[in-house]
DNA sequence: TCATTATTAAACTAGTTGGTTAATTAATCA
DNA sequence: TGATTAATTAACCAACTAGTTTAATAATGA
């Protein structure tokens, strides 16, 4: 189970463009911090907060390679959130399905 | 498909606790902003400030009748959440299956 | 009309966020 | 050792967030 702390921060670390950039980024494999500064106009230290929002969320880990901190994803907090939203599937998938009957002109409603 | 600003405004509303609880009891129904609030300690208007937040996400929409407002929930951004998570899917599956493989003692591993 | 109920608006505050530049730490390389 | 590269820290700032209290709007009901 997941605790509504870990939940806040998870959103609230996909909330910003950025950050989700350097997620899909790191889904491709791990990276340093220059590289996933690389695509962006941002200064460094900038990313290198991002970096540390998505390590607080549990999003991203980091290892000390040399000079270098490797940044890799974690996809555990994703999970939470996938799982999150599957508590409301059952409510759009239901209008989905009312859509479906209604193009298919099968009424399988109550009145029948 | 959703765009970036929506992602930012559907994550960001849902960065919070209260209102994430909000969206759990429209779930069951629609509801008036005082109903909504009932089981909070906040204020009034804080309340009514969550809510805003969630419209202005497109995860609440709202009627008007008599001199109240109803809230109804609209899943359609929790839809553009779960298709964004879902890219990430075939890497925590990944770790599932080599976690599956390593149970069982069957290595379908490269080197057999 | 007057009081009540439901909700929002206004004004304010404390704390957080996202960004900057300049300085610092830490490891490698010549 | 000194220079270079990688990354973080510090100090600062503007904008935003989440909350408050008080006041206003708007519809209902006596």
């Amino acid at each position: 189970m997941i605790g509504d702390e870990q939940l806040d921060a998870t959103f609230s670390a996909l909330a910003h463009p950025t950050r989700r950039a350097i997620l899909v980024r790191l889904a491709q494999g791990s990276a340093t911090v220059n590289e996933l500064a690389e695509p962006f106009d941002a200064t460094l230290p900038a990313i290198s907060k991002h970096i540390r929002v998505l390590e607080a969320a549990g999003l991203v880990t980091r290892g000390k390679e040399a000079q270098f901190r490797p940044c890799a994803l974690d996809t555990k907090p994703l999970e939470a959130v996938a799982s999150w939203t599957d508590q409301y599937r059952f409510i759009w998938e239901a209008r989905f399905d009312a859509m479906d009957r209604l193009l298919n002109g099968m009424k399988g409603t109550p009145n029948e």
